[in-house]
DNA sequence: TTTGAATCGGCAAATCAAGTTCCAATTTTG
DNA sequence: CAAAATTGGAACTTGATTTGCCGATTCAAA
């Protein structure tokens, strides 16, 4: 027979009663973390995925199984947002996919700008996946003049001067930065001065966004040199 | 006068006592945060940026004025993995780019297999950055016939067949997956029964690796959905 | 030479963000 | 009606970051 201790830890702090239990009730949408919005695109994503299987009711559970995150956590993303399940049943696919989908603003379709039609802004010009999402490149530009009044996918190249006209007139609300590094500044100035709101970066630069305006950046040299890290210091 | 109160919280927690306080100092390269490995590579490009400017000293405070940083930060970032500064002066500059260049492993160029010759493969074959960060893509593939035996860019695309072989005679550390969304799990589970342990994938898809495979996503639905968000909620 | 300012690096405490556990409430099914 | 399934909320835990402190080191100015 055994005898086992537990060994007491106490951990002592002193604060202020910062909030009373229920303010967390109130739903700021600010306030939510890019994690779970990231993961709300995947629950999107996936209840596609079961609407086309025929599935018409999910529990978080079986959520869970087709994602790495665990029932709870699918739960407690979605109740953020409000009630969208029922207890003993589960969620309905078609109204919790419909209701996700409002929550991420991909129920109405997003006007794109793309700025810098090289390597990278031609594939993005005929990237299915985009379309796919409800976003859609309108207007390309370059500041490169032999490239100016050719078409890709449709869409006509045209002098970034013309930028700030065009996101008006074509109600653009997107930005997408695909020039090289030294350029990418300025292509962000530039789309921030024509009213751009949204803004997502390919350059791999550190590029300085008034606040208010929101910028996400895709860095592929992060990316692979995350992975560089990982081969150099795995086990052998 | 006024009388002060400190409300006592006590947390009480029972375990084992897991460690003792100086086994922190063991630097263990995997208990290292993804997030701190992502500020390495950013410290590491604005190390290049001071070197061209002809900077050769740099103190933790200059370095977070130039990104988003904090010193302390960036401080204990470099910390993890040894004394790279001089008390008093800052860091030597070309050393430190060395050191954070060796920790990151891309002091080695890395070979890349490129799986899918898309629209966006087809991209990363000509894309300039991969080369400039030490990433060399030295083979493609792709499922269509119709594209084997054409060149991109120095790259011989070929059946996809041919992948062991090719990984295991070329050396090749890195995949690569550039495919459409139905032919992303098979393509991932090509590469790791090739042997490759780190790899990047850019279809929106949710795949499932083995343990000790790196699997980083790049997945432009998300980051654009994450700005529709943005779009959908900010304050007017 | 001495003093003072700058700066790193180590530690501990505090704070903040994110994820997990626990359980009451609800609904269907047997 | 009891049992099983399941959500959603509160509390708790964990992990990451920030803050505060200070001794040690270096350079530059007095």
């Amino acid at each position: 027979m055994e005898i086992g201790y537990n060994v007491l830890i106490f951990y002592i702090a002193y604060g202020q009663v910062i909030m009373s239990s229920n303010a967390s009730l109130i739903l700021n949408y600010e306030n939510i973390s890019e994690a779970t919005i990231n993961r709300l695109s995947l629950y999107s994503r996936l209840l596609s995925t079961l609407t086309l299987e025929g599935v018409t009711v999910v529990s978080s559970k079986e959520l869970s199984e087709r994602t790495d995150f665990t029932a709870t956590q699918i739960r407690r993303d979605l109740a953020y947002f409000g009630q969208f399940g029922k207890r003993g049943i589960g969620y309905e696919v078609a109204a919790l996919k419909q209701a996700v989908d409002k929550i991420l603003g991909v129920h109405v379709p997003r006007k794109v700008a793309l700025i810098g039609v090289g390597n990278l802004g031609s594939a993005l010009l005929g990237y299915r996946v985009l379309r796919e999402h409800n976003f859609e490149i309108v207007a390309a530009f370059d500041t490169d003049s032999s490239k100016w009044d050719r078409t890709i996918n449709n869409v006509v190249i045209q002098n970034i001067v013309e930028l700030p006209e065009t996101v008006q007139s074509k109600q653009i609300e997107i930005g997408i930065i695909a020039v090289p590094l030294h350029a990418a500044q300025s292509a962000l100035d530039c789309l921030v001065a024509s009213g751009i709101k949204a803004i997502l970066n390919f350059a791999p630069a550190h590029l300085t966004v008034p606040r208010h305006i929101k910028l996400r950046n895709v860095d592929l040299s992060i990316e692979l040199e995350g992975l560089s890290y990982f081969l150099q210091h795995q086990a052998p």
